[in-house]
DNA sequence: TAAAACCCTGTAGTTACTACGGAGTCAAGC
DNA sequence: GCTTGACTCCGTAGTAACTACAGGGTTTTA
């Protein structure tokens, strides 16, 4: 199986399986005569783990975990579990950070909708009005996976 | 005021007032005598906009436009709600996205917890079984920003 | 006078790909 | 035999928004 049968079998892109390959996520295959790679099932069943994983949105270094695990079947109960449940709590954070978000981006466009119609529109003016605020807590540093949203408007 | 002193003052980072300089959100400030940078009140508030708006999460390419808005006086109503709109609809597809996401992962771990416990963790026995699911939409193209979340396990 | 703290520029790293450029290979149609 | 198109190869650069150096110069403090 040449690499766009693979591709398509595990419905993504050439291009990802040799990045896959180059990360070391996906084993270097055979090759053909001609240079071209030569994949056999079990390269199916791999991609198609990682592919389902990452629809999953775990990173690309879980996965490698969990195939290393796979591989040793030396896995325990303990990490595969602390894997997915550290993921949750990730999205979990993220999640209520971004609802966070939203509350503030909501009153933000408030501001515009309640402008009076003879005004300039409220959003630019509360923004540089709220930059000004030198106690807003949104002026400490940012969060690395996301805004800081302890600013309360 | 030197670049130290900025930075403190907007609570972020030299290295962030240097990149944004380079991006074009930053002027280049005069330099002293010495060829360091040397910044006025004006920079001060500047870029504290600037942190307001990535506090909110907005993407720099939008915040170049709010600055342009303010720069030339001749901002509109419809094009910063719009911009604001916009990025509140990203904000719920994305929340929504990962809502999804977190019910997925979660029966994910319960199929750890509901093993019992003379068996193999069964996190990665659902991982395996679901990738060979040739019907799992999960295995179709990830969408550009996060998973495609449609995999009913 | 020496060390610490600051400043400069430029480059490389992060995530998970995506998109290209330039070249070689293969099969089908004329 | 030739051309066209689809496929393959490899390597590099781009994405967002920074962060972290490397290697040098300057200023301030002890």
């Amino acid at each position: 199986m040449k690499i766009k049968e693979l591709a398509t079998a595990a419905y993504t892109d050439t291009e990802t399986i040799r990045f896959y390959e180059k990360k070391g996520l996906m084993p270097h295959p055979p090759r053909l005569a001609n240079g071209y790679r030569d994949y056999q099932a079990v390269h199916k069943e791999r991609l198609l783990f990682i592919r389902h994983c990452r629809s999953l949105d775990m990173p690309l270094a879980d996965i490698q975990s969990l195939l290393d695990m796979t591989q040793a079947n030396a896995y325990t109960h303990l990490h595969a579990e602390s894997l997915v449940s550290n993921h949750i709590d990730r999205v979990q954070v993220k999640i209520s950070s971004l609802q966070t978000l939203l509350g503030q981006l909501q009153s933000l466009r408030a501001s515009c909708h309640n402008a009076s119609p003879d005004q300039a529109c409220g959003v630019l003016q509360v923004l540089v009005e709220a930059a000004h605020g030198e106690a807003c807590a949104c002026h400490w540093p940012l969060a690395t996976d996301g805004p800081s949203l302890t600013c309360q408007q």
